[in-house]
Formats: C-alpha cells, structure tokens, sequence
DNA sequence: CAGTGAGCGAGCTTCCGCTTGACTT
C-alpha cells in the first residue's frame, strides 16, 4: 500500500476513497482517539500541568486496526477537519501511532471534491503544534472547572450532580428565565380595532393608542358612536425581504423544531442518518459556506425552474463566536435529488434542507406595504385607526421557503383619501402585556451559539445532559384560564362580554427543577466568573492567542487555576448555616418543631424537626408536581399524613400512601396503585376495599395455563393481555413471551409455546426508546 | 411493557468535544 489517508468520519472516509483512486487506502479515526484518563483528575499540577491521556476505551480497536495500516503505509496522511479540535486529532494520533508531528503530511479540505483533494494532496503542511496546544489549554480547562467544582456540589447539595463550562451556563439561562417570568406582573390594557365599510369594501384597522383601563376604554367607544370616520393617508410602499443562510447546526435543529416538532435529538440522529445515506453534506457545523460546485448546481436549477430574475447568488458569512467552520454549510449534496426515499422525518428533514438551501440563493420578495389611516371627522382627535395590508409583487425565494414572519397580511380594498368610512363595529379587547417565554430546546442552543458557549458536536448532547441530570426539564403544565373583557360599539351600543383565554402554559418548554435553581443559585454565588455569560468569549481570547504562538498554553491555565483553586478550597470547606437553598417554612402546630424544605440526599424533603434536637427529625420526601418554592406550611404537613391506616380487612390493615410508582393502597403484602384522579389523603376505606377486591380479582383470573411438559412455564393474564412467563426453578425473574394476537390463550398447546419460545429467544431484543428525546 | 412500593451510609458520582453504533444506562 502506497498511501493512507485518515480522516475523522466513516462516511467521509468511503466518499474519498472513490475519488482518490487505487494507490489510496482511506480510514477513519472516529473522532478522538485519546482523552484525558476518564477517571481521576488526570492533569498533574505539580508538573507543569502536564494531561494524562489515554486512548478511549472504545477506540482500541480502530487504534490497533489504524497501527497495523500504518505498518504497510509508504505516506501516512493525516486529513481530520481544518479546526482545533481537528488538529488535535491528527497530533493525537501522531503520538499513539508513533509518527512524527514534525514530519507526517497533513491536508485539509472543506469540500469533498477531486479538485480539492487534489489541491490539499499537492500542498501537506506538518502539525500545527501551537493550534494543537490551544486545544490542549481548551481541554484542560473544562476538566479543571468541571472536575473541581461537580465535588463541591456534592458535597454542599446533593451527590452525583455536575457542573461545566458549557451545562452550568446552560441551566442558567433557563433559570433566570424562569425568575423573569415569576417576578412579572402582567399589566392589562385595552387593544381596539374597528371594521369600516368603505365604497369598496371593508376595512379593519387597529387604533395607534392603546388604553390603560375598563373606564376610559368605555369612554372611548362612548365617543366612537356618535363619531364620523374618513380615509386618511394612503401609503404604498415597496419593500424588499431576503432570504435566511443556509442551515448550520444550530438553526437547522431551531427550524426542525419549530416546523417538524423535531427535538434537537431527533434532528440530530436523522441528520446523521442523511448524510450516511450520501444524501446531505456534514451536519456538525458552524458554516455558511457553500462549495463552488453547490452553486453552480443551485444556480442551474433555479434559473431551469423559475427564470434568471429568481436567481441571486449570495456569500453568507457566519456571525457566531468562536466559530471555526471546517465544514461547508449543511445543504444536499445533490441538489437535482429533489426529494429522497426514506422515513417520513428524513423525507421532511431533507425537504427542508432543500428548501432552505436553494431559497437562500433566490431573488429578494418584493411585498409592497400599504398603509391605510381611518381619521377621526372630527379634526380635534388626534388618534387614528390604522389598517395595514400587503400585497406581494414578486415572490423570489417566498416561493419555496417562508418563516413565522413571512405571512402575508391580506389584501386591502382600493381606498381614496377624504372618502367617508362608516364605523360597522369598534371593540375594545382586554390584552395583558407579555412576559418573555421560557426556552425550548432549540431557542436554548440558539442562545448559547450566541454567546459562543458550545460547539456544533454538542449542543443536543448539552440538551440532553441538563435534563437527564434532572436541573431542567420539558414543561407539562397546560397553564391556566385568565378572564378578559371585550367591549363591543355596534349599532350605536355598547355591549360588553366576558371571555377566557388560557395562559402561562409550558408545555415542551425547559422549566428549571428546584435542584436546578438551588444549583444555579449557589454556583452564581460562589462561582460568578464562571458562570459569567462572557466567561467562554474571554477563554477563547486567549486560545486564540495561544493558537497564534503568542501564549504558552500552561501559562493561561496557570493564570486561571492559580484564581480558581483557591476559591474552590474556601468554599468546600466553608460552614454553612444552614442547608444550601433549604428554607424554613413555619412550625409543626402539633410538635411545636421547625417544618423546613431542602434537597436531601435522593430530592426535595420536608423535615420536621432539625438534627441538633434530640429527637430525629421526620422527612418526607416531594411528591412529583410539588415545588419546593411555593408549597406552603399547610400542604407540607399533609404529606405526614401518610401511610395513612384506612381499617382491616379480615384481620389486616389497610393502608394508604404514595410510594416511588406513585400512590397505593396496601392490605398485607399486596400492593394496590390508586387510581390518576383520586388521593392517597384522601380515599375511604370503602373505595380501598373496593380496588383490594378488584386486584385480587385479577390475580385469581391471572393464570389462564400450566404446563406439565415445563413445570415453571405459564401462560398468564396482564395488564397488556394474555403472555407467557417462563420461569425455571431457582431463577428470581421470569422470562417473558408476547403471545400473537390471533391465539387464543386457553387453547395453547405446548408445541406452540415452545416454539414461540424459541423464536423470540433468537431474535434480538428490540431497541428501547430513548427517554430524553 | 407484563412489576414495582428505597434509602440513612460502601463506593461512586463529575467536565467538553470529536466520532458512531451498542444499548438496557
């Protein structure tokens, strides 16, 4: 073998392969190939910071695959992405491969084509040490700051939680959010709108002046009745709109999420699974570029489809922080695939790839605004109705792409100044001003890409750890119903109504948990550098610097944890008071002890009673649904209330409480679960008897079939239907078998369950749902 | 999917970024 060539994806590694022809044998490293030691600190402080690295658990094999290629290689060439992390790769395999940095070709490319590959072939550098070293400072320091502060939350909160550059800030937006909305008091004011019939039609305007109360809203329409109305300025203006960039990472997975109801996890694995199937380019990525040859063909198609006037070649250049574009923009790799075969979601996701990609090298639209006044008769009255409508005059890339903002606002009737306009209907709506909304998945990563905190590989993991470390989670709560007054001037009166509307729903929206806002309370406290929004912007500065040989990347780091440790010795070993976040809620009545809330070792707990005092305190723990911030005294106490005893039933107790799978009823050693609507606090013993009989029903029905041939194999009723369940004796689980839907369970016969058995034996368990996503 | 119904004291937990499959988290 002359030549081998690495790169860091599979899939990339195969599409060269085609074009660099026989005399190139072409592998892949995976990503990474070695880390900081998993375990363990791994950074040795006293040796002047000096990482320890070892090669990933899952990486052996490749390593040892990608060694014995090198063995047979001539020219070993090192090809993985232009960026930081990139040139890390390359020097990272140097070293486990045993090549030279110094010596070994290393290419690069942002586009897969025979010109560009030929092009980086003809012209190989060597390593870049210094951009090699800033990774080495970037990777450092995330250990440094999430190795030494995770101890400190466990040892101050609650065990097993985390902290990092990236998660912490993260939790932060979303839990200042959170406080904007609950320190926000909606102010109710009054819109008024009006339908005037003109000689040509009707027209509907909104008053310029909102109104700050019922009275002088009444007033007004007072006013409006005995009022004459005409046509004021008629305004007609061109306007121009341009079309979005092509997607990079972040925006694709905004847009999949607003218009496919995609998660960021979904996008992500779908994407992946386009750009394997060839069908779109690299969907890790922060550009906007696009290749030549994308234009080329962009530019052919739409002249083919639509004309030269739709045609507007564009450069987009990325505006985010810290972006290093390796990448071009993600885009299809053909742009004549008009639509794919596939899933449904990659068939959608591809079309919006497409749509977004060519509509972003499409005419500007050309909607022309026309702005209509309806005037009071009455020259004293300054205010006016105003109706706005929109005609577009040219479509350009509004034919293939549009976003929330893009929708037309209607047509309105021709209209002359001076002309009269008679009021049809004026009303006054009561509105309230908005708080900001909560964050969803895909408005989070689009903060954080603003800030600059997070790269393209791992937003949707940063996503997924901030609410499987359980600081965040999706919102469930539909919100609530608010009344609102609607006052409507129609044929001289007024009539007046009451209306509902529901607000402050959250549903799908990230909601912070209490061990979220008590993690962020205490680390913005005590840690405010680095949960600074800039902090990530202000380490990147000096990346750079050391990516540019001016800074030695051990002095940076020095700098930094010569600050930082110390703060970290002072606050571990700091005495707290009290708990971190416990509040004290009043005094149990009964007991005359403290009733107070904190997190405990496995969540939110109310305790009665405090550790100094002789007698141990009482805990229960949060049932879910309960917030730690506003439970009051009175719904604290109540959770003491159980287990509840209800009465007997033949000799043994009835009891009722709510354990991990929620709320149950319980006689000897049978468990019953309550029913979703009805409360452990409150069900009689009537209705748990009741539920005893109907379970203990049930499990008398449960078994339908033994057999004799298989002592241990029965065929069981359960709560999804009839199954088997094969236990072998001395075994503490029992296996289960699905049951085909046809067969009717009594009339099994043991040849049939034992072939069934065997079927579903052999095949391989089918993958779970991921829960996250 | 097919049932479950704590812990309270042993050892472990933890970062970010680059890649895909393997997988019971």
């Amino acid at each position: 073998m002359k030549n081998l060539v690495i790169v860091e994806s599979p899939a990339k590694a195969k599409k060269i392969e085609e074009f660099l022809g026989p005399d190139f044998k072409v592998m892949s490293s995976y990503g990474h190939v070695r880390d900081l030691k998993k375990k363990d600190f791994s950074i040795d402080i006293e040796d002047g910071y000096k990482p320890i690295y070892e090669v990933s658990a899952d990486k052996k094999e490749i390593v040892r695959k990608l060694k014995a290629a090198v063995k047979q290689a001539d020219k070993v060439w090192l090809a993985s992405d232009e960026d930081r992390e990139g040139e890390a790769i390359a020097w990272h395999l140097c070293e486990v491969l045993g090549l030279n940095p110094e010596k070994t070709h290393r290419i690069v490319f942002h586009e897969i084509t025979k010109p560009a590959l030929q092009h980086a072939i003809e012209h190989p550098r060597h390593i870049d040490l210094d951009r090699v070293n800033a990774q080495q400072a970037r990777r450092v320091l995330d250990r440094i700051v999430g190795f030494e502060l995770s101890p400190v939350l466990w040892r101050k909160i609650k065990p097993a939680l985390s902290a990092g550059r990236v998660q912490s800030v993260a939790v932060r937006l979303v839990c200042e959010r959170e406080k904007e909305i609950r320190d926000f008091k909606p102010q109710p004011f009054f819109r008024i709108t009006g339908n005037f019939l003109t000689a040509q039609g009707e027209i509907k305007g909104e008053l310029d002046r909102r109104l700050d109360s019922e009275e002088s809203a009444r007033e007004f329409l007072g006013v409006c009745s005995s009022a004459q109305f005409r046509i004021g300025e008629v305004e007609v203006k061109p306007t121009r709109r341009s079309p979005a960039p092509p997607f990079s990472t972040s925006t694709l997975q905004q847009e999949a999420s607003r218009k496919l109801g995609f998660s960021v996890n979904t996008t992500m694995s779908v994407a992946q699974k386009l750009y394997e199937e060839g069908f779109i380019t690299y969907m890790r990525t922060d550009s906007l570029n696009l290749s030549k040859m994308a234009l080329a063909d962009i530019s052919k198609a739409v002249t083919a489809q639509w004309g030269e006037e739709y045609l507007h070649v564009r450069n987009y250049h990325t505006k985010s922080k810290g972006a290093q574009e390796a990448h071009e923009a993600i885009r299809p790799t053909y742009i004549s695939n008009r639509t794919i075969e596939g899933t449904d979601r990659e068939k959608k996701l591809y079309e919006l790839i497409w749509r977004r990609t060519v509509a972003s090298q499409m005419a500007d639209a050309q909607p022309e605004k026309t702005t209509v006044d309806i005037d009071f008769a009455n020259p004293k009255r300054q205010e006016r109705f105003r109706a706005q409508g929109e005609v577009v005059k040219f479509e350009g890339f509004l034919k293939i792409y549009r976003t929330d903002d893009d929708d037309d606002e209607g047509l309105l009737p021709p209209v002359t100044k001076g002309e009269e306009a008679e009021a049809k209907e004026i009303s006054a709506t009561e509105r309230f001003t908005q708080a900001p909304a909560r964050y969803n998945e895909g408005s989070l990563v689009k903060k954080l890409e603003e800030l600059g905190i997070g790269r393209p590989a791992t937003y949707a993991t940063t996503i997924s750890t901030i609410q499987a470390k359980d600081y965040v989670k999706r919102g469930e709560k539909e919100g609530k119903p608010r009344q609102f007054k609607v006052f409507t001037l129609k044929g001289g009166k007024i009539k007046e109504a009451d209306r509902t509307e529901n607000t402050g729903s959250d549903k799908g929206r990230l909601v912070p948990t209490d061990v979220g806002m008590i993690v962020n309370d205490f680390l913005t406290e005590y840690f405010p550098d680095i949960l600074d929004y800039s902090f990530t912007a202000r380490v990147e500065e000096k990346f750079d610097e050391i990516a540019e040989g001016k800074l030695p990347w051990q002095q940076e780091i020095s700098d930094f944890y010569d600050s930082f440790h110390p703060d970290i010795e002072k606050i571990s070993g700091m005495r707290m008071e009290q708990k971190v976040g416990e509040r004290v809620l009043g005094t149990d009545p009964k007991s005359g002890r403290q009733v107070s809330v904190k997190i405990g070792r496995f969540g939110p707990v109310v305790q009665i009673g405090t550790a100094s005092e002789e007698e141990k305190p009482l805990f229960a723990s949060l049932p879910k649904g309960e917030s730690m911030d506003d439970i009051t005294l009175e719904e604290a106490l109540k959770l003491f209330a159980l287990p509840r005893t209800l009465g007997e039933l033949d000799g043994e107790k009835v009891t009722a409480a709510a354990g991990r799978f929620g709320p149950y009823v319980k006689v000897g050693s049978l468990f019953v679960s309550i029913p979703k609507d009805e409360s452990p606090l409150t069900i009689t013993f009537e209705r748990a008897a009741e539920l005893i009989a109907a379970k203990r029903d049930a499990e008398a029905h449960k078994l339908i079939h033994e057999f004799e041939e298989m002592p241990g194999l029965q065929v069981l009723n359960g709560r999804y239907g009839p199954y088997m369940a094969y236990k072998p004796e001395g075994a503490k689980k029992a296996v289960n078998y699905r049951l085909p839907k046809t067969q009717d369970p009594t009339k099994l016969t043991f040849e049939e369950a034992r072939k069934l058995m065997e079927a579903q034996d052999a095949a391989p368990a089918k993958p779970r749902r991921k829960r996250n996503s």
